[in-house]
Formats: structure tokens, C-alpha cells, sequence
DNA sequence: AGTAAAAGGTTTTTT
DNA sequence: ACCTTTTACT
């Protein structure tokens, strides 16, 4: 393995004895060169327990480690500590937590409860009452996360991000203080807290038990830490633990959520004495890409010393493809993806990647038309739906009975429940004040429910009771449960048969765990990705296109990239036109898509795209072409505009059905 | 009074 | 698809 490295790689691999920056381009083998230092680590004798890699996502942990294994087995790579920092922070804080008054009990809220919680928080002090304009939950979530994250005053943050906010400053101090020890009474952690608390023991009396415990500590995407991360970082290394960073300057793409590349820039800073080690010849891409890329790049303000080469000097121009509305673009790429299969590119070595998650709507309409099997990464989250939330609710109580958020929930969902029968439940059942009783109260027949839900509130005791009381799986709980949903979910919402079917895949999910808790916590803080409805079930088809955000597709890389909505305001996003730091994060996010393609790479824009977003009128406006292609047209190929043609729309028969549907209807009125 | 049904308006990116 | 607001029922 080593052997097949370059000099630059080489010394990334082998360097000891101080902390070490990579600074690694796109394409440039870094997780090539990761995965063969974690092995010499271990082959250096290293106790792979002591071993620490952080990447920004649990697949990328595992699929390195993974590569580590296969290379041999009995390196032991699965006892490396992999993950995201939430997920080792998790944990550590299951095992050390105690020391900083957490029970081990705890409950992680993903960002949609903390959201929630914050909203009932709000309500209760009655903000946002009629007339009265008040940022939405939404919002005094984000500000709140942006303060906590970004370690700034909630004046600053107010100031800088949220001007339209500034006049509630004292009203978020008084939510804030109340969600926190809302937060600490239920037992339940957000993403922020499993940083801060993290960083909170490094600093206090078991600091040096946390240090001890690991000799290399291994670091993916360092660009995209934020201060707390870096502070953990430092926080634990002994001055002769072995740590190792890599990153990209010109790829940071999450400063909204208040990662900062100063981290890297200060990485000589904080860590003195540390070497820095540059990979820039890129492996993944042919020239005519690299040459959009660098373009792209070269006219950030910011001065990025990088221009990616390779020796791949073949390859065919990128394709700039103009469509005069979404339909002829989502047909226009139908259509190129098929193509580029018949010349040899199966579907998974293809990608298409757009800015917001609801970019692909349309297209995936036109896929599943044309049965073209595809996986959707990034957007809405499978765990988001309502209905998956409700039952993820049910599973809280009974691990976590202090969960008041979800006792809300549950309770919401019987017949006849509103407002005020929530609050007088509340109160009889002892949920506001976290008692531990609440559900062997609710169990033995506390709690007055209205008579329209006598039958669904019985069902639910019983169902409740049966997955307390035995020792139940987790699968079997979920099973267990879905009585109660098929009871309920009826009334609740439209398409009640497919969402109880998501139960049940839920139930598979549950039965890979043994523990309720872990089952929850894992969900939350590595919820799996929504796939196309369409697509089947996820091992049905072993080919298939991905569709990703821009975001999420981090990391990655294929051969045939095509990039759609390429238009002005979705890249750069409108919503970042503010200001430079958020213009210059927008093209980082267009060079990080560009990179990501191997040998082709279209970049495909709309020229008439509707204001609405589900299109339902026939509102638009003419969009310009994204500023950071406008000015490189040069480096690209344009093929003349060719209007779809009737053949390619064959096989779709609804296409003439529609009109003959509504002429019969006509006809009943005519 | 309190709940349910209907209408109206909104959504960047994610651990 | 969802959340909030409005209106209509019991």
C-alpha cells in the first residue's frame, strides 16, 4: 500500500514526533493517504483502542476503517474509536458523564426536537402572540446554535446574522435560559451540548483520564470544525499524543453552522512545533475538469495557493448545457445519464448534485417515470416525517419517561387531545415537573383521556406496558407499537397504509440493536438518508443513480458528475448573497460539486424556473446563469440547444392520458 | 371552552 | 409535506 503512494503521501504517512497539518486538494488521495497511516499506526504495534480518527461522517469513518481491515484482518481496525465528533462524544459522555452531573440516561435531541422544544418554550411565555411579531421557532433555534457554536455574544451573533432579530435580544435571553434547564430536567442533550459538554471534561477533573486514553487522535475535514471542536481537539492531547489533521481550505462549506477554517490556519499556533505537508496532485480528475475548477476558485477573494494538476491531461470538455425550463432540463439529464450507461458508466458511477434538497423534485419525477433506480442523499430525512417522529416519541417515554417533549408528542396523537387537554394530562401525570413516575402512572390508568380516545388510550397503556415491563427488543417494542399507530395514524394523516409500512421498516432497522437507547441514539445522530420513494427497497436494485445535495456529497467522487440548477440564486444560493463570507462559501460549495466529477462533468441550467416551489402555478421568473460559470463559458462545451423530441418522451404514456382524463371529465359538464 | 377541519403560507446547506 | 392561522363545529 505504501509503495503506491507519492512523495508528498509518503511523508504524510510515515511523520512522528510532531503534530502534523495535511493539507490536502480535492481528489489529492487524501482518505488514500488517511487509511494507510491509521494502518502503519497499527502496524507500528499501535493498540488500535488508543487510536482516535474524527471524520465528519460515520460512513467515512467506517468505510476507512473498513479499507484498513481488508488490507488484513488482524490489524484490528474496527476497535479504532471511529466517528463523528457527536458520535464519540456520545460515548465518552455515557461512560464519563457523571463527572459533569449528567445522568447516563440521557436523551440526544436532533435538530427538528430542539426546534420543537424551543417552540413550546416560546409559546408557554406567550411570544409570538397575536399581532405581535416574534422570530419563528426556527430561527431562535438557529440563533441559539450559531451563539453556542460559533462561542460568540448573543448581541454579536444578533448584529451580524440576524439583524431583523435585534429588538427580542432580552426576550431570546429569557427563552434560552428556560430551553437549558428545560434541557437539563428532561435529560436530554442537543448537538451543541455533546460538544460542550465533551470540551466541558476536558478541561475539568477527569481531563487527564480523557488524555490518557488515546495515543493518536486522527482528524477528516479539519476545515470544517468549529471553535469548540479545535478547543476539544487541544483539549485532548497530551504534549506526546500523535495527532494528525487534514484539510482544505478551499472546501469549507460549513460556516453556517459556525465552522471555521482559522482552525486550520491555526493549527502551527496551536500546536507548536507542528509540520505541515501539501497534496496537490490530483488523481481523480482529467485536466479539462480541474481547469473549471481552478477557474472557479481563482475568483474567490480569498487566496487559495492551490491549482490542482494532474497528469489525466485527456478527457473531454465540460458540457454547459442551457434548458429553457426544469422539465427539459430533468429529461435533458434523464436522458444523458441512460446514455452515458450505454457507453460503459453503470448508474452508480454517475451523480447528479444541486445546492438545495428540493432541487431534484422534479427530476426525480421524470426518474421514476423512466424507472431509472435511484438513491437521494441529503434534503428531507426519512426520521423528519411526522409519522416517524411519532413513533420515535413512543420509544422515548419508555427510555427516557423525564422526555417531555415526547410525552407531548404521544399524548397529541390521541383523539380529542388538544391544548388544554395536553396541559391538564401534563399535570395529572406529573410530566412537567419530570417525574420518573409519570410512566408507570400513565401505565396503571393516571390521566384522564377524553372518551373519543378510550379504545386508542387503552391500546396505548397496554402496548406501553408490555414493552416496560418484559424484556422486550428493541424490534419487537417498535412491532409492539404499530398497533397503536395503525390506530391512530388513520385519522392523523392522508396516506396512512404508507406510513404504517414505514413502521415496519423502521422495525428491520430496530432489529440490528440489541439496546433501546443505543437504537435511538444512533438514529439520531446517524439518521439514514432518505432513498427515492420509488426506488425499492435499498437492496433490490444493486445499481443505482445518487442524487445528492452538494453538501452531502463531500468527499465522494464519480465519474459522469452532472450538476443542475446552475442558475443565479440557487448557486450562489440567494439566500448567502449578504455578504462575502457567505458569496465566498457559496463558491467553495460550487468548486467542491465540480471537483467531485472524475472524467465528465455538465453543468445544466434552467432558464425559466418557477417562483413557487411546488410549481403548482405557473409563476416564474428568467434566471441568469450562476455567476461563477458566467465567466468561464470559454472552458466549457455548448451544445446548440436542442428541444426534446417526441421519442425521448415514448414509453410515457400519461403524457397523452392526462388530456384524455380531462376531456372524458369535461364531457360530464359540457 | 376546546377540538377538528380547512385554508394559507413557507422551506439552504447538516451533526 | 409541514406548520400556523382561521373558521366551524361539539
Amino acid at each position: 500500500m505504501f509503495d503506491e503512494l507519492n512523495t508528498q503521501q509518503q511523508a504524510a504517512v510515515s511523520h512522528t514526533g510532531s503534530p502534523l497539518l495535511i493539507v490536502a486538494g480535492a481528489g489529492t488521495g487524501k482518505t488514500k493517504t488517511l487509511v494507510a497511516r491509521v494502518t502503519r499506526i497499527l502496524d507500528d504495534d499501535a493498540d488500535p483502542n488508543r487510536v482516535m480518527l474524527l471524520t465528519f461522517t460515520r460512513r467515512a469513518a467506517a468505510e476507512m476503517l473498513g479499507r484498513v481491515t481488508a488490507a488484513s484482518p488482524s490489524r484490528q481496525a474496527s476497535q479504532v474509536w471511529g466517528g463523528t465528533f457527536h458520535a464519540v462524544a456520545n460515548r465518552l459522555l455515557r461512560s464519563f458523564g457523571q463527572a459533569a452531573g449528567l445522568s447516563s440516561g440521557f436523551t440526544v435531541l436532533d435538530n427538528s426536537d430542539s426546534t420543537d422544544l424551543m417552540g413550546m418554550v416560546r409559546t408557554e411565555h406567550g411570544f409570538g402572540e397575536r399581532g405581535k411579531r416574534f422570530p419563528r421557532k426556527e430561527t431562535v433555534a438557529a440563533i441559539y446554535s450559531r451563539m453556542v457554536s460559533s462561542q460568540a455574544k448573543l448581541t454579536a451573533v444578533l448584529d451580524t446574522d440576524y439583524p431583523w432579530c435585534a429588538d427580542h435580544g432580552d426576550d431570546l435571553r429569557t427563552i434560552f435560559t428556560e430551553y437549558t434547564s428545560r434541557k437539563r430536567a428532561n435529560k436530554v442533550l442537543d448537538y451543541d451540548d455533546m460538544l460542550l459538554f465533551w470540551r466541558g471534561l476536558t478541561a475539568g477533573a477527569v481531563g487527564d483520564e480523557l488524555r490518557r486514553l488515546f495515543d493518536h487522535i486522527l482528524i477528516d475535514e479539519y476545515q470544517d470544525t468549529n471553535p469548540i471542536q479545535a478547543d476539544i481537539v487541544r483539549g485532548m492531547c497530551r504534549p506526546d499524543t500523535d495527532l494528525c489533521a487534514v484539510g482544505d481550505d478551499a472546501q469549507a462549506i460549513y460556516g453556517f453552522r459556525a465552522a471555521t477554517v482559522e482552525n486550520m490556519w491555526q493549527f502551527p499556533d496551536h500546536f507548536p512545533g507542528a509540520t505541515t505537508i501539501t497534496l496537490d496532485q490530483n488523481y481523480r480528475s482529467t485536466m479539462p475538469v480541474l481547469a473549471v475548477a481552478n477557474a472557479v476558485l481563482a475568483q474567490s477573494n480569498d487566496h487559495y495557493d492551490k491549482a490542482l494538476w494532474s497528469t489525466r491531461t485527456d478527457g473531454v470538455m465540460p458540457t454547459l448545457v442551457t434548458h429553457n425550463d426544469e422539465g427539459d432540463q430533468s429529461r435533458y439529464v434523464s436522458t444523458a445519464v441512460l446514455d452515458a450507461r450505454e457507453r460503459g458508466m453503470d448508474l452508480r458511477d454517475q451523480a447528479v448534485l444541486f445546492r438545495a434538497g428540493h432541487h431534484s423534485d422534479g427530476l426525480e419525477l421524470e426518474l421514476t417515470r423512466r424507472d431509472i433506480p435511484y438513491r437521494k442523499y441529503g434534503g428531507l430525512k426519512y426520521l423528519e416525517a411526522a409519522h416517524v417522529k411519532d413513533l420515535l416519541s413512543l420509544l422515548r417515554i419508555l427510555d427516557n419517561p423525564a422526555d417531555q417533549l415526547a410525552w407531548h408528542r404521544v399524548l397529541s396523537m390521541l383523539e380529542g387531545v388538544g391544548p388544554a387537554t395536553l396541559r391538564r394530562l401534563s399535570d395529572e401525570l406529573g410530566i412537567d415537573r419530570q417525574s420518573d413516575e409519570s410512566l408507570s402512572l400513565f401505565i396503571d390508568g393516571a390521566g384522564r383521556t377524553p372518551s373519543a380516545s378510550d379504545q386508542q388510550a387503552q391500546e396505548l397503556r397496554s402496548a406501553l406496558s408490555d414493552c416496560s415491563s418484559t424484556d422486550t427488543s428493541p424490534s419487537q417494542e417498535v412491532d409492539r407499537l404499530k398497533g397503536f399507530c395503525s390506530m391512530v395514524f388513520p385519522t392523523r394523516y392522508d396516506n396512512s397504509a404508507a406510513r404504517i409500512a414505514d413502521i415496519d421498516q423502521l422495525a428491520a432497522t430496530a432489529a440490528n440493536y440489541v439496546n433501546r437507547g443505543r437504537f435511538l441514539t444512533e438514529l439520531t445522530l446517524d439518521p439514514p438518508s432518505k432513498t427515492g420513494e420509488r426506488a425499492g427497497p435499498p437492496h433490490l436494485d444493486d445499481d443505482w443513480l445518487t442524487l445528492s445535495t452538494i453538501h452531502s456529497a463531500k468527499g465522494l467522487e464519480w465519474r459522469a458528475v452532472h450538476l443542475i440548477h446552475a442558475a443565479d440564486g440557487n448557486i450562489p444560493s440567494e439566500m448567502s448573497l449578504g455578504d462575502d463570507i457567505g458569496l465566498g462559501e457559496e463558491l467553495r460549495l460550487a468548486y467542491v460539486a465540480m471537483t467531485r466529477a472524475k472524467d465528465e462533468l455538465t453543468v445544466n441550467f434552467p432558464l425559466r424556473f418557477h417562483v413557487n416551489r411546488r410549481a403548482l402555478d405557473d409563476k416564474h421568473v428568467y434566471a441568469q446563469l450562476s455567476r461563477f460559470v458566467d465567466p468561464i463559458r470559454d472552458l466549457f462545451h455548448e451544445p446548440a440547444a436542442t428541444p426534446v423530441t417526441e421519442d425521448e418522451i415514448v414509453g410515457l404514456a400519461d403524457i397523452g392520458l392526462a388530456d384524455e382524463v380531462d376531456t372524458a371529465l369535461s364531457s360530464l359538464w359540457d
